[in-house]
RNA sequence: GGGCCCGUGGCCUAGCCAGGAUAGGGCGGCAGCGUCCUAAGCUGUAGAUCGAGGGUUCGAAUCCCUCCGGGCCCGCCA
């Protein structure tokens, strides 16, 4: 709004002049390095100082003299070259808190139209538990379909399980030749006895054999093995989906591969691409197999089709973004498969399923995939221009994200190094120093109390450890990360919320107006900048695809309440207008931090 | 060999895309704050050649080039 005027003032002033803008207004602007300065800053001094040949400090003088001071602008100042816009406080104070105040639940949130998002994240193979990297995947994904919902998206979460690839080859293998199976929860189960078996695997060469075997029966889709592999495949998925149902995680469709492949999505996208140039046999060491030049685009070439004529992944993953924007002829089954916890639904596809056509049918796709997917991710962007869906691939985007690492290096689930850091261990072990902690903090509380407390600080540190750094930098785990609750983690966050509504759980009687220039420290005029900003900061998390955004905003916001809260007593407050003024303020935080808590996929407490 | 990502005080991190004034936070360190709305808090303080060098510019953490360190990709693998 602000930086809206500001642009305005400029504009009108510019245009009194005579003078041409530089380029775009808004990106002359700049936050000061101190408030004392003034709230923007414009640097088109240095612009224009090029063009009309002035010293920059005489324009930003004659700049001044005839900006007038519209909307929100209190006053303009020049230091040296640089133009300084203050804010109206006590204006910006009042459409604040109004704005907040009105929109409630809906504040920072955005109706952008119809539009229809696929967001595809966690993807695991259906084999092994998540380890603490893939709970990095879902909790960015999990947090962008939030934010996205939050600008008015219509979003749709998919969840895509591999339930063909070698890994379940290896596991049903390791199920039958492993008796005695460790005891823990499924999904551990079948991550231990596979990594035990790729031991194996390793030292036997007809333990390979019989991989191949199974693998090329699963392709064919017929036979004892298929059962057996659905069966395992689907207990272990509802083992992950336990785990991300106590991160607050959840999906609006299951898309299983085998559905997929049976669906003959995959057989029409081959035909297809088949049909354009860029698709041609292979030669030299590739005959034989089908493969998809790039050159054109300035990419390697990739093979689709192997000379066994069985699809590679890329194939299946082109066909697949397809069938998101709803581009096939081929459609899939759907049925209901379950209601989570938070109430919502989730579907599968699934053979027997009613043919609906509701899900897919994407203006947008947002691809949660690691880093090194880069190239892959890029084929498949690139194969929808092929087949001239140039708006499709635009509207492709590949959030990639870097691995999470142990200090002493990656995480493999072949060689088990996930074993003490699933996404279960790492938050029952965050749960349970949250216990502690709750227990220091609130010993007469109820037992019942206590457990619901720590369950929330525990998931929440666990999901704000995780989300809070960009996604394009590695992690390296480490437990005082994960359990942190200490400020800048997501316990504060919700600790500020709790307080924040311990304040005005104290009084019967608030709200009412207040004149709008009883704030006058430092702290409130930061705090009103500060919600003021929020609304800004979810449509950027949304266009940038940069779920840490709200994360880091929320610590900050938490952060300046704490620091208003030391100086500025609320219920205790000087005067009864101020005291109004400040429970109004008290309630646009709570607001505020709830509604960012909620876009992290955190609990709000009202307590803790 | 070709390409992509990362490198910011002891540790973690924001800022880089859209160059601007004194590089923001947090952890840890040190020194303080308990009659008072939740101390999971607050205040103060020390600590940085923004990986290195060069270039562009009035101005570079930010743009360009080279190099160094770390990671990843370039399979009919999965």
């Amino acid at each position: 709004m602000f930086k809206h005027d500001v642009c305005d003032a400029l504009k009108a002033a510019l245009s009194k002049l005579g003078w041409k803008p530089p380029r775009l207004l808004e990106d002359t602007l700049e936050k000061p390095p101190d408030p004392k300065l003034g709230d923007l800053a414009s640097t088109i001094c240095f612009d224009l100082a090029k063009s009309l040949h002035k010293s920059p400090t005489w324009l930003a003088v004659e700049l001044s003299k005839v900006i007038k001071p519209v909307g929100l602008i209190a006053r303009v100042e020049v230091v040296g070259n640089y133009v300084n816009f203050f804010v109206n406080v006590p204006k910006l104070t009042e459409l604040t808190l109004r704005a907040v105040e009105e929109a409630d639940e809906e504040y920072g949130h955005l109706k952008a139209g119809k539009r229809k998002v696929v967001i595809e994240h966690t993807s695991v193979n259906p084999t092994k538990p998540l380890h603490i990297g893939h709970g990095r995947n879902a909790v960015i994904g999990d947090t962008m379909a939030r934010v996205l919902r939050a600008l008015g998206y219509q979003v749709e979460v998919q969840n895509y399980i591999d339930d063909m690839g070698r890994q379940v080859a290896e596991t049903l293998l390791a199920n039958q030749l492993i008796k005695r199976k460790p005891r823990a929860k499924f999904d551990h189960v079948l991550g231990l006895i596979y990594a035990e078996m790729h031991r194996r695997i390793g030292q036997d060469a007809k333990l390979e054999e019989r991989v191949r075997g199974i693998l090329a029966e699963l392709e064919r889709g017929k036979g004892k093995r298929v059962v057996t592999a659905k069966r395992l495949t689907q207990r272990c998925v509802e083992a992950n989906l336990e785990t991300t149902d106590r991160l607050g995680v959840s999906y609006d469709l299951l898309v299983w591969e085998s559905d997929i492949a049976r669906s003959g999505i995959l057989v029409e996208v081959l035909e297809r691409l088949r049909a354009t140039p860029h698709v041609t046999e292979g030669t030299g060491e590739r005959v034989g197999t089908l493969v998809l030049r790039l050159a054109d685009y300035g990419i390697d070439d990739k093979v689709l089709v192997r000379s066994d004529g069985t699809a590679v992944y890329t194939a299946r993953d082109i066909a697949y973004q397809l069938w998101k924007f709803g581009q096939t002829k081929s459609g899939l089954r759907f049925r209901l498969h379950s209601k989570r916890p938070d109430g919502s639904k989730t579907y599968t596809t699934s053979q027997r399923g009613k043919s609906i056509a509701r899900f897919g049918q994407a203006d947008k796709v947002i691809n949660v995939v690691g880093a090194e997917q880069r190239f892959p991710q890029r084929v498949v962007f690139t194969a929808l221009k092929v087949l001239g869906l140039e708006q499709e691939s635009q509207n492709s985007h590949h959030l990639a994200y870097e691995h999470v690492w142990l200090p002493s290096g990656r995480f493999s689930g072949r060689k088990g190094t996930w074993v003490g850091f699933s996404v279960d261990d790492v938050v029952e072990e965050a749960v349970t120093r949250a216990h502690v902690v709750v227990e220091e903090h609130a010993p007469k509380a109820g037992e019942r109390f206590k457990q619901e407390a720590a369950e929330f600080v525990g998931v929440g540190a666990v999901r704000y450890s995780l989300l809070s750094t960009s996604p394009e930098k590695r992690i390296t785990f480490r437990w005082e990360d994960a359990l942190n609750f200490d400020r800048n983690s997501g316990p504060a966050v919700q600790y500020s919320h709790a307080r924040a509504c311990s304040i005005l759980r104290k009084v019967k009687r608030r709200g009412g107006k207040h004149p709008s220039d009883v704030f006058k420290l430092p702290q409130e005029a930061r705090l009103v900048k500060l919600l003021a900003r929020f609304p800004e900061v979810v449509r950027e998390a949304g266009e940038k695809l940069q779920p840490n955004l709200p994360a880091l905003y929320a610590a900050e916001l938490a952060l300046a309440f704490n620091t208003f809260y030391e100086v500025a007593p609320v219920i205790d407050a000087e005067t009864p207008e101020l005291r109004a003024a400040r429970l109004r303020l008290v309630n646009c935080v709570r607001i505020t931090l709830r509604n960012a808590l909620e876009l992290m996929g955190m609990v709000a407490p009202e307590r803790m």
